[in-house]
DNA sequence: ACCTGAACACCGTTCAAGT
DNA sequence: ACCTGAACACCGTTCAAGT
């Protein structure tokens, strides 16, 4: 692909190509992402669009999974975390946040699903944690339902954006016929078997993704308030992690 | 899988193979996801397995998040269910039953990643709705609350099984030491920069999974009757569903 | 020592062609 | 009419070989 004899040496006023570095390669991971979508970002297109071989990726990415992650920080760059030293109540604060991460990964919700499997932890995602923990103190609440809280926040955000993930390449076609079809079924529903799906009704598929996620998060925060404490709190709890037990 | 008892020139004496129809297709999906994992399961594979193409399968199936969607209802059908009419404090029995869908979740968690992005919407599905929306309506919650609660709930569940994807094809190694590199990362943070992730360490990534999703239910719970009610529900909500307008 | 061509071992889906 | 062989258009990752 380079080098024919004839060719002048600037053969194309392309946009300039990063270097082979870890930077270059998340970089344009980005602006394919954003051209194209995430699923047209492959590892062979990549490499294609930097003028090597798939092979000479995996020198600066362990694989597909840990490139998403760091694409991923890299976009929750974009958070807005002004409003956590903002003035106004921090209930508020917290929730123009929490709107602003979902919003991010409403526009990629391929990466939200990634993000779900592979937390990120890089350094925008840190910040983001900072400042979300930040406002949940200044809330009063106690800190070992802050923790916890915090990582049902932002599940749930990343799960409701991950929802959106059909990975079609230019429209959402069956979206709608796949609501559609719901409708029905729950419309259709026998109320001798299924009483309280018919009594509900279409109820049960009400309200905007909008509505849907700012009341998650206003349930999420009443009920750590409400519900009894964490009450498997070791006082050195790092090794209590599960399975192994 | 029964024995056909005519078997008129029985050709090998393999497994029983279903024969080339939906539920003969479904039912080998599940044979092969429990032999081998989700991730061996291909249209490919699946056709190998019922000695045809694969272009076959598309006459039963309409794709492959199609026929996840038929597997995921045909294992809910695994659900216990009976704690809805069982005795006791409806809170519990809502537990059990959300406990039981998350652990039956927890052995394909692919499925869970599947079906967070298509609802499934199956016969069984159907079925666990109605029980759970039976208990919500016996602990006396209003209607539109437990309608909008019962997706937190699912969503909650099934995006915490879909957490534990990591497509291991036996072990799970880097499940492990990326939790690792997770305590590093929270134990390492600059208290200067990141003071309420310094002041809180470790205990950020406390409790088992089981705790977590224990404490995730009672904050749903609790939040639901402690937030204010969905405050957009118009009489006829079903046209009000987001980005058209 | 660093990078990569070529290969390995596959994919989901479609459609023209066979029976 | 119903089914499917073969093709289309790709994948992620590895490693022996080149520079």
């Amino acid at each position: 692909m380079t080098a024919h004899p004839t060719a002048p040496r600037s053969r194309r006023e392309r946009p300039a190509k990063p270097a082979l570095t870890r930077e270059g390669i998340i970089a344009t991971t980005v602006d394919l992402m954003r051209a194209e979508g995430l699923e047209r970002v492959t590892m062979r297109r990549l490499a294609k669009e930097l003028d090597t071989g798939p092979a000479s990726l995996y020198v600066y990415v362990r694989s597909m999974a840990e490139l998403h992650a760091a694409v991923l920080d890299e976009l929750l760059g974009g958070v807005d975390l002004t409003p956590a030293a903002a003035d106004g109540e921090w209930r508020d604060r917290l929730g123009r946040i929490l709107t602003s991460y979902t919003s991010v990964l409403f526009e990629y919700p391929g990466l939200a699903q990634s993000a779900l499997v592979a937390r990120p932890f890089g350094k925008h995602y840190l910040k983001l944690v900072e400042a979300l923990l930040a406002l949940l103190d200044e809330g009063g609440l106690e800190p070992d339902r802050a923790a916890w809280l915090l990582d049902l926040l932002l599940q749930f955000a990343t799960a409701t954006a991950a929802e959106h993930a059909h990975r079609a390449p230019g429209d959402a076609p069956q979206s709608e016929s796949d609501w559609q079809a719901l409708a029905t079924v729950v419309r259709d529903v026998s109320p001798r078997t299924h009483p309280h799906i018919a009594a509900l009704g279409t109820r049960l598929l009400s309200g905007s993704p909008q509505d849907r996620l700012a009341w998650g998060f206003d349930v999420l925060i009443a009920g750590a308030r409400h519900a009894p404490p964490p009450d498997v709190l070791a006082p050195s709890p790092v090794h209590t992690r599960g399975t192994e037990g």
